[in-house]
DNA sequence: GGAGAGTGCCTTTTT
DNA sequence: GGCACTCTCC
């Protein structure tokens, strides 16, 4: 039974109290002033929002006065769905009046696109902090913009580095210099987490050091041209609107006024100028929720902080706080296996979570021979689930995109249906670029991203011509635009199509289906392998175009969401391979969890600091608890290495090690493609048993208790693969440099030197590892 | 100045 | 296995 079902029929208050616990009853009627809601995983967080909504109308509440803030463009979509689906069955014989503000500025950014006839809905303000900015920004723009922005997505903006790059003559043929996605990164981290370039780099990528001159000045020019061509980056959304209500007072206390009551979920994943926004937004009355969940925090990469969390109350001296920590979801022997994920933190939280749902049975870690087979096992898996559950009730998980390619192939071929969350996403994809590119010129002719794009497609003309064409239109020097043209057709076509469409001004949909038409021989010509599919997705976008009114939003929304996956929303029949990132905050009866080995989760990049290896830990966590009933936990023996075409073997995750057996059953693949279950006693695992170490200082960001620790203590070495056997023999040389510890994989032997500030180290168990030289003790 | 072949490199997570 | 960048020829 789903727990977090919305029930069918509630109409007064009174009713609440049968489908709500205590602490969710308390945050519910809590709507005057400031509250924290820390809600574990499973404890109808999504519920208590829902319902607290509903008791503001049920209050008399405008729902124009309710602003919903979410952090990722699922979270929003799942509680504006869940809200409208309640509030719809509650208030439908309510009627609010117009609120003037919103009435004339025809705000209701979200709702435009739901074919609901949620009417009492339609003024309710919801979605991401970037979609809420934007929605702002289009109608009011800070001082320095004469035209609503134009968003940036990724590679738009790497693009532009890109370019700033070759113009300021930087770094020309250095090969080590990094490439302009990863410059982008670092920009952006520098933002997110609001310090210099400078610190970054110190911090965290000292490698790029000898570059920190050129960056500074490659920032400098990536932010003017953002100035100069009216464009925001997705980092800009948030700071400009930060500058547009510092610079407009006034503007700031109509939208105080318009939003009486703030609720933002995900509390824990802001970062410092989304909170700053919050409490602008808030202002004096306070009327703010916000509901987190610290044990869940999973983007500190990019600036989230936890601290937001644990200053709300210094934000907000009066503020209430409520603990939902009842789970709802998992079965208990589910939630033993997530509790001990935490158990292990460096960083206790203190938290158990509880369930009254019986145990059905133990989560499983199964252990495939590779990641091939595995996936073959989990094909077979989801095939036999799909005897017992729907297809939207199983879920695959994994830590990066890439990790389901082979799963995907082995579902293909026996027609399982599946959507797919994370990764690449399909906006991004070539085709529709280019025709989406198209469509930009008709909002914004100087669009240089999109016109770089769209002239690049025609033969015989490359950068240099297209600057020239450019800067020929903006001087609107015809004779030089209709030399170039001659010399490529179908340029001239290109350019006579926009012009036509710009002029009549049609729907965004006739828009899209136009273009796509002018684009198909190049599509065709282009894409021999897989042109019908692509046509495909260029008409799904001319449907989803049909939801629009206004070309810019439909752009803009491009952006910020991706539309062909909460299209695909309500799809019952496929099941749903997600990284876990994107997974967060929705459940699924059966969760099977693959990769768990190491290197691959946790992500190799994580083993240099502590505090990105307890991300990845919050991340396993997160992972687990969104399993209802069955949980199973793959871990591979070995991995198929592209390079070298063979197998290497490799460790299980730490996270799998770290578990008590009696946690899990275990499950081995045996020769003949099958299961065969590892009889306690007979093959008992390795549990990590914590080890004490002395006052060792570790170099880390934070302030953890040096004493807290998990060490694997007493593990044989294990000669895990080949290149490690040999490295173990090395380690035996007495000419070995003598032991060290490290705070998570424990003692290991130093089998090499690796200046200026690296060592190579044989951790038993664990296998061979480089490690940074602050993050190891070593023995004198 | 552009096109196409060849080479080296890395492969987190999201708005 | 894919892309970003380089080199060479037209």
């Amino acid at each position: 039974m789903n727990h977090n079902n919305i029930p069918q029929q509630i109409t007064q208050t009174k009713d609440f109290n049968s489908h709500l616990n205590e602490a969710q009853l308390q945050a519910v009627e809590s709507i005057n002033g400031a509250t924290l809601v820390i809600a574990g995983a499973g404890s109808g967080k999504t519920r208590t929002i829902v319902y607290r909504l509903a008791h503001l109308l049920n209050s008399g509440v405008s729902p124009s006065n309710i602003l919903l803030l979410t952090f990722t463009r699922k979270a929003s979509h799942e509680m504006l769905q869940r809200a409208t689906k309640l509030l719809n069955e509650t208030t439908s014989n309510i009627i609010y009046p117009e609120n003037d503000l919103s009435a004339s500025e025809n705000n209701n950014y979200y709702y435009h696109k739901e074919n609901s006839p949620h009417t009492s809905l339609i003024n309710l303000q919801g979605g991401t902090f970037h979609s809420f900015a934007f929605s702002v920004l289009r109608q009011y723009y800070p001082s320095g913009y004469a035209t609503p922005p134009n968003i940036l997505d990724s590679s738009d903006s790497s693009g532009i580095i890109h370019d700033c790059k070759d113009n300021l003559k930087i770094a020309k043929g250095e090969k080590s210099f990094p490439k302009s996605q990863t410059v982008l990164s670092l920009f952006s981290k520098a933002r997110n987490k609001e310090l210099s370039l400078d610190e970054v780099i110190k911090r965290e990528l000292y490698h790029l050091l000898p570059y920190s001159d050129d960056l500074e000045q490659l920032y400098q020019a990536y932010k003017s041209f953002k100035r100069q061509h009216a464009v925001m980056d997705y980092d800009d959304l948030l700071f400009e609107l930060e500058r547009l209500f510092t610079e407009r007072p006034d503007l700031l206390t109509s939208y105080q006024n318009r939003f009486q009551y703030i609720m933002v979920d995900e509390y824990q994943d802001t970062n410092l100028v989304q909170c700053r926004l919050v409490r602008l937004l808030a202002g004096e009355k306070g009327n703010i929720m916000a509901v987190g969940d610290d044990a869940q925090s999973i983007y500190a990469f990019r600036g989230a902080n936890v601290k937001n969390i644990l200053a709300f109350t210094e934000h907000f001296p009066q503020a209430k706080i409520i603990k939902l920590e009842e789970n709802y979801r998992s079965t208990q022997s589910i939630l033993n296996l997530c509790n001990s994920v935490l158990d292990h933190a460096v960083e206790s939280y203190k938290k158990h979570l509880f369930t009254k749902r019986e145990n059905k049975q133990k989560p499983q870690v199964i252990r495939p021979f590779s990641d091939l087979t595995q996936a073959k096992l989990v094909a077979s898996r989801i095939v036999e689930l799909m005897g017992r559950y729907e297809p939207n009730e199983i879920a695959v998980l994994f830590r990066s995109g890439y990790h389901s390619y082979h799963l995907e192939l082995e579902l293909n071929k026996r027609g399982v249906r599946f959507r797919k969350y994370g990764g690449i996403r399909y906006i991004e994809a070539q085709h529709i670029k280019d025709v989406m590119s198209y469509a930009r010129l008709l909002v914004n002719p100087l669009d240089f991203n999109a016109f770089q794009r769209v002239t690049s497609l025609s033969k015989g003309i490359g950068p240099k011509t297209c600057l020239k064409l450019y800067n020929a239109m903006q001087n609107h020097d015809d004779q030089e635009v209709s030399k170039i043209c001659k010399k490529a057709p179908t340029l001239a076509a290109d350019l006579k199509i926009i012009e036509k469409l710009r002029i009549s001004n049609p729907s965004p949909s006739y828009i899209i289906d136009e273009l796509t038409e002018h684009y198909k021989p190049y599509l065709t010509s282009n894409f021999p392998d897989d042109h019908p599919r692509r046509l495909q997705g260029l008409e799904e976008l001319g449907h989803i175009a049909a939801t629009y009114t206004e070309l810019d939003l439909f752009i803009a929304d491009l952006c910020l969401e991706d539309p062909f996956n909460s299209n695909q929303q309500e799809d019952t029949e496929k099941i749903t391979l997600s990284t876990i990132h994107s997974a967060k905050g929705l459940e699924w009866s059966a969760v099977l969890i693959i990769d768990l080995a190491e290197d691959r989760f946790p992500s190799k990049k994580s083993l240099l600091k502590i505090e990105d290896f307890e991300e990845e830990r919050r991340l396993m966590y997160v992972a687990c608890t969104r399993a209802k009933d069955e949980l199973y936990l793959f871990s591979p023996l070995s991995l198929y290495d592209r390079a070298t075409g063979g197998t290497n073997q490799v460790q299980p995750s730490p996270f799998i090690k770290e578990l008590k057996t009696e946690l899990y059953e275990e499950w081995q693949e045996n020769y003949i493609g099958g299961l065969t279950q590892k009889s306690a006693g007979v093959n008992q695992t390795q549990t990590y048993k914590p080890e004490r170490l002395s006052q060792t200082k570790w170099n880390s960001e934070y302030d953890i208790d040096p004493t807290i620790t998990i060490t694997p203590a007493n593990n044989p070495p294990i000669p895990s693969t080949v290149e490690q056997n040999t490295n173990t023999t090395q380690a035996k040389d007495p000419r070995s440099l003598g032991l060290c510890t490290h705070r998570i994989f424990g003692r290991g032997k130093i089998i090499e030197e690796l200046p200026p500030d690296k060592y190579k180290v044989n951790f038993p168990g664990i296998g061979v590892k480089v490690i940074l030289s602050d993050y190891l003790k070593i023995d004198d």
